[in-house]
DNA sequence: TCAAAAGTGTTGCATCTACACCCATGT
DNA sequence: ACATGGGTGTAGATGCAACACTTTTGA
């Protein structure tokens, strides 16, 4: 049997969720861990640790997830593997994920999580497009985070994984519209995802300031996000 | 610092290439080489082998596909990382690449390779419609190495990984046909892939039984594959 | 009654699909 | 000449973007 080499397996996330701004408009949001030992201590990096022996790296990701923000994904991805040998000053292999957050959830529990005490005191929340400068190769990583849940939610229902169990179709809408930071034809939109099938209609109507809209919910026949082959075994959804 | 851990990382590849069978159609095939040790011995196995801590892990993989092939590949990418804790014996990690090599390499240089006694005697290639019984989770690998290259096929120009520098419109509709295992109308092909702006006409043209076709090669302007904010740096392109 | 969002209808444009048809070559 | 693959044309279907229009509520 060989003996185990001297390159270490971490595992870190990055964790989306949507956030409304103080214009009023939604937009995506993730926790940073400020690093509190070299290297780049006192820098802002990605929630993570390492990977035990006795835990898958897909388990290792929601156990970080959960001591970051004390909440269960929604949806939970392997993004890539990273390996490049000057990425860190020691030999490490980094397996990335990046994880969807409900925005109620976010809001119910994370209150409830610094309430607790268990809640690091070294994370904090950044809006997209205001990011801190990221230790070791972090900001590239978020950036293709970025890039893969763009890509997905043209062919996938990836977006609910933002939004609780009923929402209208103006939730939705908006959590599109955050994604992808364009506007989008709310006629057009009802449409291309009533044709899709993923949506079941409730006979519940959300009250406002204007005319009442439908809630809708999810049809759980239809995956979240076709994975291909790996099936539920290496992903994490709820 | 944390000393290292019990974990082991290796990299395994999918090899994929174009053959043409005894009935004249062409059809995906890869090689595959038979463990020498347990555990799984004298099963089938993607080749691969263990990360060392002085090579990138597509460095890894562009090295056991040398050794395995003797080629270096028109392109590889990584495919994902599995570590699920029960996959072998001993806690291993597997970050896995799937690569293309052009049908000409193949048939050029494997004689060569073969000829020069550095070819291992115990690797052998296989349709992909016909594998043995696999080690570990291979089989699932493979599976999962086939759906990214058919997903990949409709959104950009992989599939010119198969082929050489000069070829005809036949020769790609072929490799497309393969790839998604259906047949294609070659006029509307023809359109789609002249409207994308990926190829570029020659004034050659082949002549054979029928009338001459002519001879494309690729803008090289254009990227093989979108890889997203990735960029070339953990993807290996020629 | 008015503003604004919910929801429906319609039109034009681009794209895809199927298939008819002509072109050029070796046999 | 003719079989065969190379290559072009075209009509119908489908999908999408833009935008006019109607409906329903709270204020």
């Amino acid at each position: 049997m060989t003996r185990s080499s001297g390159i270490r397996v971490a595992v870190s996330t990055a964790i989306l969720t949507l956030r409304r701004g103080d214009d009023g408009d939604a937009g995506l949001a993730l926790p940073l861990v400020r690093r509190t030992r070299e290297p780049f201590a006192d820098q802002w990096a990605l929630p993570g640790g390492w990977l035990t022996e006795t835990e898958s790296p897909v388990d290792a990701a929601a156990r970080t997830l959960a001591e970051t923000t004390g909440l269960a994904p929604s949806y939970l991805e392997q993004l890539y593997a990273f390996g490049a040998v000057d990425r860190s000053p020691t030999r490490v292999v980094s397996i990335v994920y990046w994880a969807l957050l409900r925005q109620d959830d976010v809001m119910a529990q994370s209150a409830a999580h610094l309430a607790s005490g268990h809640a690091p005191e070294n994370v904090q929340w950044f809006d997209i497009d205001a990011l801190p400068a990221l230790a070791f190769d972090h900001a590239k990583i978020i950036e293709y985070a970025l890039w893969r849940l763009r890509n997905k939610v043209g062919y996938s229902r990836v977006a609910h994984g933002f939004l609780p169990a009923e929402f209208t179709l103006a939730d939705l809408r908006e959590a599109y519209e955050a994604i992808l930071a364009k506007h989008l034809d709310p006629a057009n939109f009802r449409r291309q995802v009533e044709a899709t099938g993923n949506l079941l209609p409730t006979e519940r109507f959300r009250t406002g300031n204007h005319r009442p809209a439908r809630l809708y919910r999810y049809n759980t026949d239809v995956e979240l996000a076709d994975r291909g082959p790996l099936g539920s075994e290496e992903t994490s959804i709820r």
